[in-house]
DNA sequence: GTAGGATCTGACGTACGTGTCAGGTTCCAC
DNA sequence: GTGGAACCTGACACGTACGTCAGATCCTAC
């Protein structure tokens, strides 16, 4: 499939496709005229991409990563596992933060509430 | 304390206590030289803002809910506290987002582990 | 073969939180 | 009263993940 339906299907833009190909998170096979093709399978990567910047992921850990996972054909190194594990573990305290901040949160309705007078 | 010492106390640059201030995160009354004199209770804030900057709650909407919250003296509208239900929501998406991410990081852990030969 | 929609590259703009530098003022200890 | 540390404002720079526009090329249906 071409760029525009792969953007469609996933609800990543156009622009933000192309980045991603630009950071190695994406690659494309091109028409005899420089038009992009695309794999079934991309629909998926793609949503995987998006959860893990959404996570705060850098694509440039992710493209040292992905190749690995992905491909298979370039063995992991150890690096590339211990870099994995520190993402992993930057997630946990991002969850934790989350967590806190919704406690928070929380507090603060609470109050606001029952200042504003809202049942 | 004065804006060094806030920064030791709290690990966050003294641009950025300047730039919370900017966005009306934080307060400080002035010697009558200009210097930034802060109460012990902003340690406290400051954490807070940094914890909720972190689950990126962004700055112009924490400025709309602290006067609410922490004076006290405004009177929280129903707006805010839709505002402040509608933020938590976010997290809430955040957290699970983070969740699902760390799941796919721990099969890619899983897998880059047997692949590599490590133990 | 041609119209027009989809796509291409390249470049500049944006938002957020912060780093950093410049040039000047204030504070405090001696 | 003076030297040096701490502080001030203002401005420009950065990184990330895009948005957006320009000008050109490609693809497809008619």
């Amino acid at each position: 499939m071409r760029i525009g339906e792969l953007s469609r299907r996933t609800g990543v833009s156009v622009r933000a496709l192309r980045y991603h190909e630009q950071q190695g998170l994406l690659t494309a096979t091109r028409t005899p005229g420089g038009h992009r093709e695309y794999a079934e399978s991309d629909v998926d990567k793609v949503a995987l991409v998006q959860r893990l910047i959404g996570a705060g992921v850098p694509s440039a850990k992710m493209a040292q990563i992905f190749p690995c996972v992905f491909g298979g054909h370039s063995k992991p190194t150890i690096e590339v596992v211990e870099d994995l594990c520190a993402e992993r573990e930057r997630i946990n305290g991002m969850i934790d933060d989350l967590l806190a901040s919704r406690g928070i949160l929380d507090d603060m309705i609470t109050d606001a509430r029952v200042a504003a007078g809202v049942g």
